[in-house]
RNA sequence: GGUCUGGUAGUUCAGUUGGUUAGAAUACCUGCCUGUCACGCAGGGGGUCGCGAGUUCGAGUCUCGUCCAGACCGCCA
């Protein structure tokens, strides 16, 4: 038996009892006379105490050899501390060690194993294992099990089956690139890594399983972000005989009882946005509604007013900042380089100051008077001592921009606060979205999103303002699910694929098995799928997923620790039947 | 594919207008220390300034290229 607690259960009550204990040496300090180490495993830490005067003089010497990292097997007696740490839930005792063995040394380690470690990103990375040794890495990857076991409660005690779907299938043109796999066994042949088991949970919808969800892994060949990785897990879930209402009333319980259960926050019913609300208020199909300032359409209040760049643009919109009127020279200025950086890519900016004397001051007074400022301060809700911001120019395009910039004002001004959620479903989402570079309609979900009823004659007349069964679940401006009721007749799924520039030949390649099987009862169904690192991490209250996911790629794909991907011997590709061929 | 930021001691960083032997903190090593817990005190070792070229009497510092890392845009049904 190597230990008979752990490093963080010992307290008052145990005084007096002989115990053992194993981990990791997280400091020492050796005061000659005394040495302490404080012992570290999962569950906490534990003082060491050696003595002059009551551990043997073996014993010191060998105490004295212990370094950082060290792993350790110490028997002793459980001691009331003479000066007491309150600050650590083991503080009022140590453990007088009778007998030391050490189970293995350490090297240095490259970074300090603390709760603010000294390491950058890069080093702990490549040293993950040491990284997962420091609480706050710990700390969220128990985290991330304690929602994983709570989605499972919730979802098992509504009735839902968790069924695996396999890992190597069939690649598809559609959506994100794939990942692939030579087969050995079929020459020239390659499996693909799902994007999603989207096809596999509608065929077990086929079968009968009635309530499916699987915590699963997923692979998109698509460049990273903070908060997107190659492969990353997603809640999968699908249910039938159900409609939109019925999905978004359980998601929502889900939802609910998860920011209930570890973060004991409770939420009013979801608010619902459609996806034209979404766009028209925030510019964005994520909203983050923690926080207001909310799009208001000036083209009839900023036109025609002799200020000739306004007056040809599709749209003018504009947003009151909360308290910003105090905003310097310079930090309107910076604001106008933020804006026209390319990755936002607006033209410029117009500024009106509505001061906490009720006056107005903008970067367009030639052209507007005290008046028309006040009445784009109506418009837009501004009150004395906020700052209103206006843009111009293509709808869509200056709807996005303006949204960049809400959400950086929000993060500048502190107003997304990592501590309050507020969800919301958007919902009516188009079917089909144009693609410039393809120049065909692609499905805005995926192919297999039903349209609405209500839109189904306009499918081949006008299939951009076709709208969908389908909807997202935004929590703080990320979509953290999406889902939608899908087509479940084969021949509503036929004319999608037509929509989407398949031929028949090629459908029936590539989802064959689905039009099959659509051939057989097929019954009504529908899902969702959440991401469940993002989910994680925004419940967690952070930014990035990275340290929600035990071992991360890093920012182009590759896991520095085991040094992947990489090549392989010319052996293994003989057998794969590949040749590589450097451009 | 693109934009931006960064790369200096094991680590995190500073390094002014191009100018003597490149610094700090921390980590590490040695010694001392009768209750430490961010222990303290004294001392010590530690550098291909990412790499390559160029400008210059002289480059950590300027220029170009390149590699690496991070954030973002494109992309992510």
């Amino acid at each position: 038996m190597y230990r008979s607690h752990t490093c963080g259960e010992l307290n008052a009550s145990s005084i007096g009892q002989e115990i053992t204990l194993a981990g990791w040496v997280q400091k020492v300090r050796n005061k000659g006379f005394m040495i302490w180490v404080d012992l570290r495993d999962r569950y906490g830490l534990t003082q060491l105490i050696f003595d002059e005067e009551r551990s043997s003089e073996e014993l010191m010497k060998s105490a004295g050899t212990l370094a950082r990292e060290f792993v350790i097997q110490v028997k002793g007696e459980v001691i009331e501390r003479e000066s007491k740490n309150p600050n650590i839930p083991t503080g009022e005792i140590e453990v007088l060690v009778k007998e030391l063995k050490i189970l293995n040394d350490s090297k240095t380690p490259p970074f300090t194993i603390e709760e603010e470690t000294d390491g950058g990103e890069d080093l702990r990375m490549k040293y993950r294992y040491l990284d997962i040794r420091r609480n706050p890495v710990k700390n969220k990857l128990i985290f991330r099990h304690q929602v994983a076991m709570q989605v499972r409660n919730y979802l098992s005690k509504e009735g839902f089956i968790e069924v695996e779907t396999p890992y190597l299938i069939k690649s598809t043109p559609e959506g994100a690139r794939d990942f692939v796999v030579p087969s050995r066994m079929n020459e020239g042949q390659f499996y693909a890594l799902p994007q999603s088991p989207q096809t596999f949970k509608q065929l077990l919808m086929v079968g009968g399983m009635d309530k499916y969800f699987q915590i699963v892994k997923c692979f998109r060949d698509e460049d990273l972000r903070a908060d997107r990785q190659p492969e990353f897990t997603q809640i999968d879930c699908e249910m039938t005989f159900v409609e939109q209402e019925d999905i978004l009333d359980i998601f929502e319980g889900l939802t609910r009882h998860l920011l209930k259960e570890v973060k004991g926050v409770e939420v009013d019913k979801f608010p619902r946005m459609t996806y034209d609300q979404a766009m028209r208020k925030y510019g964005n199909d994520k909203p983050d509604i923690r926080f207001g300032m909310e799009f208001a359409e000036l083209n009839e209040l900023a036109q025609n007013k002799g200020f000739n760049v306004f007056d040809q643009q599709e749209l003018v919109v504009g947003i009151a900042v909360p308290g910003a009127a105090s905003f310097t020279r310079k930090e309107l200025d910076a604001l106008i380089t933020w804006v026209k950086r390319p990755q936002v890519g607006a033209s410029g900016l117009v500024y009106a100051k509505y001061n906490e004397d009720g006056s107005m001051k903008s970067s367009v007074d030639k052209f507007y008077s005290e008046e028309d400022l006040k009445e784009w301060a109506e418009a837009t809700g501004a009150k004395p001592g906020d700052l209103i911001l206006v843009m111009a120019g293509d709808a869509n395009k200056t709807r996005t921009q303006l949204s960049a910039l809400r959400m950086h004002l929000g993060n500048e001004l502190g107003l997304r606060k990592a501590d309050e959620f507020a969800p919301l479903w958007v919902v009516d989402f188009p079917l089909l979205e144009w693609d410039e570079e393809t120049e065909r309609y692609h499905a805005m979900h995926h192919p297999f999103t039903s349209p609405k009823p209500e839109d189904i004659s306009k499918l081949e007349s006008s299939p951009g303002e076709v709208r969908a069964n389908a909807y997202d679940l935004v929590l703080n401006g990320n979509e953290i699910g999406g889902g939608s009721i899908r087509i479940h007749d084969q021949e509503m799924q036929s004319r999608m694929f037509d929509l989407l520039g398949f031929t028949k030949e090629e459908a029936k390649a590539q989802f064959g098995f689905l039009m099959d099987a659509f051939q057989y009862g097929a019954p009504p169904h529908g899902g969702i799928a959440f991401g469940f690192d993002r989910l994680t991490a925004i419940l967690g209250g952070q930014e990035s997923i990275r340290d929600y996911i035990a071992f991360p790629k890093n920012n182009a794909g590759r896991d520095i620790m085991i040094d992947a991907p990489a090549k392989l011997d010319q052996d293994q590709l003989k057998e794969l039947h590949l040749e590589v061929k450097l451009e």
